[in-house]
DNA sequence: GATAGTTTCATACACGCGTTTGAAAAGCAA
DNA sequence: TTGCTTTTCAAACGCGTGTATGAAACTATC
């Protein structure tokens, strides 16, 4: 596999300092430093610096989106088409937890690389996301199959603050240390996804209070 | 107030325009351009272009936490020193939700700079954020106060999601619209409000499966 | 109305960026 | 080897950026 030695180079050299230091503060001299190869290695095989970061989200997030379609699947399988609610909700943010939270020998640049591109949002990739979309209704739809009675607009809300909890979690993860005083431990992944994944369900299911559904108490949110 | 017409063109223009189109994208030609000031006045009057983002931020900064602790202060009297759990969400999100999704006309370009600030993470900003830090503890104090039985950590948890789930709704409304079909309604700010405090208060208080309280269930999210 | 201080302006500077170039080197088939 | 293609390399190009300069215009005080 000695075929294409330098392309392999830039891309895990690219995908590791962008993981790290984020697109902005990324140049391409920064990344052929690093992959130790000429600055018009990049133009070469790439075509351009856009086009390079394309590839890297590209083959990225098909490989996201396998792992949790993956585990959705057993899950589905497990329940006979209809996975248990909290399955849905850990194959969805599981992965991603696991890559950018765990331990920092198993931590994956992949992983941190999917977050950069979710946070910073720069030109080649946000043409690429709208797949996201469809991705996303698969979850949706496993979500209808286990929970056919639930409100449908709760489910997409329901997967949008799961989302939302595991990114900011993942992204601010310094900043809830250091309010918590060290108090939230951020070195156990499986306790994350838990507490994640039990909100999300009880976000979606459960209603301690007998809220309405459709119509959240207007009363409720003031003093 | 004619007094530095200049000064404040150039504060409102960057603004708006940081507020519209990010950090990234707007270059001092675009700010002049848009205050209809020459080149060199925003290196006159602020220095450089980082000391003008930064004079922002804190304007900005001082403004928020001040709104929020408004209504926090106005929850405590109402409760004697024991605001209503939901009334303390809702001051921690409220003013932003508002600012950014509100209609068309009461948004404010305020607000959506503010979230502008917090998600790319720009270098003159990240220096000044850690006041944020101390801003928020005030707020933990407050749940504390309101709920003295709860454990510590899953206080500061539920803050964390409760401003992950508002900030990801404001980042991300198009994709839940699009992933939704139209499905959930952005334009309702006081029920999303009110649906991010009762999903924060659920995480906080509401355990509709007896889970333990400072382990969340290993097997749960398992298959 | 002359003077000193402040603000504006057109212009230029230095620098870092992504990209291009053209020649040298390496690989490979005959 | 020879001839052709593919890949590497050092160097430079063009462009846009934030910033600096020095003169002009304005403002206010005497």
């Amino acid at each position: 596999m000695a075929a294409d030695n330098t392309r392999t180079a830039i891309i895990t050299a690219a995908e590791r300092l962008y993981a790290e230091r984020g697109f902005a503060d990324v140049t391409m001299r920064d990344i052929v430093a690093a992959a130790d190869v000429n600055l018009a290695a990049v133009n070469y095989h790439f075509g351009s610096k856009d086009e390079l970061i394309a590839e890297l989200f590209v083959t990225r997030s098909l490989a996201t989106n396998r792992e949790r379609l993956r585990e959705l699947k057993a899950a589905e399988e497990a329940g006979d088409g209809r996975a248990d609610i909290n399955a849905i909700f850990a194959a969805l943010v599981g992965p991603t937890l696991r890559g950018c939270l765990g331990p920092e020998k198993q931590r994956s640049d992949a992983a941190r690389f999917m977050i950069r591109a979710s946070i910073e949002s720069v030109a080649p990739i946000r043409k690429i996301k709208n797949r996201e979309v469809d991705h996303l209704k698969r979850f949706a739809a496993a979500m209808r199959r286990s929970l056919p009675d639930q409100d449908p607009a709760d489910i997409f809300w329901a997967l949008h603050f799961a989302l939302a909890m595991a990114h900011q979690t993942i992204r601010d993860s310094e900043r809830l240390t250091r309010m918590s005083d060290g108090l939230c431990d951020l070195n156990d992944v499986q306790a994350i996804t838990d507490r994640v994944v039990a909100v999300a369900v009880m976000a979606l299911t459960g209603k301690p209070a007998k809220a309405p559904l459709k119509e959240p108490a207007k009363a409720k949110a003031r003093a």
